[in-house]
DNA sequence: ATAAAAGTTAGAGCTAGCTCTAAGTCAAGC
DNA sequence: GCTTGACTTAGAGCTAGCTCTAACTTTTAT
């Protein structure tokens, strides 16, 4: 089976623009032309494709998966480095999902707050007297409930009935 | 305490034009001013400076934070507008995190994939025969060995003994 | 045979988020 | 009193990643 830019651009629910300045940034290297000069798509570049949206998912510069798929084209003496790379990508990806979860952590800490400023009508519930900071004290009642084996996610459940 | 722009930047390790941008976006309207003219931050503040970086790490764009910002400053009448808006985050960020497991999943197999390859010496052993497209058995006994409890991480580990 | 749809290139334009420069003010140390 | 360094503003400049335009060619449908 073959395809054009056009198809391409529908099955992956992206602009045909986009696919011609990825083409042009030397992220498609594998595509072939027709005699006309048009793109045409073949079945296996469809695993290349998933790679390039894989490690753009990832946050990757659009140079480096170049480079990447350039590995993947000049075969089997670059496996080693392809290997490697990948575990980078592994590792940096691990990072960024562990800074997501304490953001993720903060957001539900904030939802607790602002329930219990809801509950009483006014922020200053949560804060030291004749201030607008946070009291220690309730961050730490929130801490606690965490360790106590409450799912942070509930903890700021809204009752809505 | 008080604190000048320059000892804010240092704090939060990040750049003094950096957060002269930000107050211009509209970030930091919580900043007051000294007689001359120069920022003067509070203690307090680093309550707003931690959401604002709480926030940019979600990845929301900086208008989307100035409003929330504004929001706070407005007082109690916004507490259920705040917390509304604090619930979109979290789902939003939810569904960020369960795409980076997916991206982290194929990162995974494709690491197996290249452990294979480099055991065989050729990449070739994970392809239908007389093609570069991958193997569906190949996938298929990966996802089996998942299922079977084994541990994706670990599975594309290589021995470097 | 011709009109519409889809492809081509080069290159301009756009947005977000900084990053820096220029010209000037202010504060601290010698 | 003078230099050094940190601050101020307005606005220019930069990069990444698209996004689109213009001018042209090819393909498809009527």
């Amino acid at each position: 089976m073959l395809y054009s830019i056009g198809e391409v651009a529908k099955k992956l629910d992206i602009s045909t623009y986009t696919l011609r300045y990825y083409d042009k940034e030397g992220l498609l290297p594998f595509v072939d032309r027709n005699a006309a000069g048009r793109r045409v798509f073949k079945d296996e570049d469809f695993n290349y494709l998933e790679t390039i949206s894989c490690l753009k998912e990832a946050g990757l510069p659009v140079k480096q998966i170049a480079s990447f798929i350039e590995l993947c084209l000049a075969g089997d003496r670059t496996l080693d480095e392809r290997y490697d790379f990948l575990l980078e990508q592994e590792t940096d990806l691990e990072a960024k999902m562990a800074s997501l979860q304490h953001t993720l952590d903060f957001l539900r800490w904030k939802k607790w707050y602002y329930k219990r400023a809801l509950a009483a009508g006014t922020e200053s519930v949560n804060c030291l007297p004749e201030t607008t900071l946070t009291d220690p004290a309730v961050r730490a009642k929130f801490d606690q409930l965490v360790a106590d084996g409450a799912d942070p996610k509930q903890l700021g459940e809204l009752d809505r009935t």
